[in-house]
RNA sequence: GGGUGUGUCGCAUAGUGGCAAUUGCACUGGGCUGUAAACUCAGCGGCCUUCCGGCCUCCGCAGGUUCGAGUCCUGCCGCACCCA
């Protein structure tokens, strides 16, 4: 893996360029299309290609429960089993600490909104009240119960990097210890010294296994909501020598762009950084702004299976009663397949019939939405009109 | 014509005399940020209330029994089935 940069904006972190990897070229900033289990849930590839989408990156954790590395290897690796001949990236594992961790069971979302400005923290909970999770954290790695079938397996990060390694993305990640919002500093603090130490074992266990592909690896920047952890989490992984940069964890939705710069002054700046899980249209304008190469998120697909589309004047349910009988597309200076072929009355018919043509045509528009968002980004930095490009996107998005 | 059943929120269903009444679908609104997710939460007779809640109306229609009736009785109406 190569990167470069091609442009710089002046007043901020922001910049424009371009990651080389074995199977062909990331024009950054981009945004990476998530698809978990080796599928982009209810598109094929050329449908993601379509929708504008450069690289894909799927899951560690879910590919080893089912189908299983080996077999992915013996497939010939993640991109040839997904028939999808761009870059790819696998998430280590570490976000399944959290999800179906502190996170399980439980209405809590790593994007925190504050607005009470009251934080109740896990910690100040006895454990025997606390909600049973699926997973068990120690020194040496992490146990999980199987959301399959409760099986146990126990992830290292030294696992974590064999079975990326079976995997064969072009970027994996370091395995880490993704946090809760309501963690208190103290838990935050420990989890952060070992993330570290785990980011160190996962460094040199990667350097150590014969390479069946050329695979670049990033180390993965913690610290919850608090900038001295943030800080010193990027100081810690800048002082290793990984390919490139991802910033995990919880944020503070009012404080995500604040957070990013933090991280991304100390950060080398000629490695890309990569923003995990983050993903709405403002967030994507403000990661942009504090330096972020690329994002990851399940939002598109998600949301866009759920009901809820993304326009450039906000998001839409369009199961909602007043687009019954609305011919118009879902926005109409909208490219996307979906746009240019379907009404509103027809995509809100489909979910209320059921019909599963609806979560695809959704998640094409929202997908080709997210994407674009990011490419025309681009083409303001390039164009060194950033703050111009930022402004409309907000001006409109929250009107 | 005779008999046996049966009528509960748009539809379908629960419902031992203390019930504003179960559940599913539908409907209405919300949530979803490195996917345990084509998921999930809430509302769904009316009015009032700051929480607790309060008041009114209510189970085909009309009477009756009872402190109290969706539940029991009588009649009527509708529907289903069986016998003619």
């Amino acid at each position: 893996m190569n990167f470069k940069i091609v442009s710089k904006e002046n007043n901020s972190l922001a910049r424009a360029g371009v990651i080389s990897t074995s199977h062909g070229d990331i024009l950054t900033p981009a945004f990476v299309t998530v698809g978990t289990k080796a599928t982009v849930k209810a598109l094929s590839m050329e449908q993601v290609r379509e929708a504008g989408s450069q690289v894909v990156l799927a899951n560690t954790y879910h590919l080893y429960l089912e189908p299983g590395d080996d077999l992915v290897r013996d497939a010939g690796g993640l991109g040839k089993f997904m028939n999808w001949n761009g870059p790819t990236m696998t998430d280590s594992g570490g976000f399944q600490v959290f999800s179906l961790g502190a996170a399980f069971g439980k209405k809590i979302s790593k994007v925190a909104k504050n607005e009470s400005g009251i934080w109740i923290e896990s910690g100040e909970i006895p454990k025997d009240e606390r909600t049973p999770t699926l997973v068990e954290i120690t020194e040496e790695g992490v146990k999980f119960k199987s959301y399959l079938d409760g099986s146990e397996h126990f992830f290292t990060p030294e696992r974590s990097m064999e079975i990326q390694s079976d995997l064969g993305a072009d970027i994996i990640f370091a395995f880490d210890e993704c946090t809760s919002p309501d963690a208190s500093y103290e838990y935050q603090k420990e989890a952060l010294d070992r993330t570290h130490r785990w980011a160190s074992r996962s460094l040199s266990h990667h350097k150590s296994l014969a390479r069946k592909w050329d695979q670049a690896l990033f180390g993965i920047v913690q610290g919850g909501r608090y900038q001295d952890l943030r800080k010193e989490s990027a100081r810690v992984l800048a002082g290793m020598n990984f390919d490139g940069y991802g910033i995990g964890g919880s944020f503070e939705k009012e404080d995500m762009g604040n957070a990013v710069r933090w991280v991304n002054e100390i950060l080398p700046e000629n490695k890309p950084r990569h923003l995990l899980g983050i993903g709405e249209p403002i967030d994507l304008i403000l990661g942009i702004e504090n330096g972020i190469d690329t994002f990851d998120c399940v939002v598109p697909t998600r949301l866009g299976r759920n009901g809820t589309i993304y326009t450039k004047y906000g998001r839409m349910i369009i199961t909602n009663a007043e687009f019954r009988k609305d011919f118009s597309p879902i926005q109409a200076d909208c490219e996307c397949y979906t746009c240019l072929h379907y009404s509103r009355a027809y995509v809100a018919h489909l979910f209320r019939a059921n019909e599963m043509l609806a979560g695809t045509l959704a998640s094409i528009h929202n997908l080709h939405f997210l994407t674009k968002i990011v490419a025309d980004a681009r083409e303001a930095i390039l164009d060194d009109r950033f703050f111009e490009y930022k402004k409309e996107v907000l001006d409109n998005y929250l009107k």
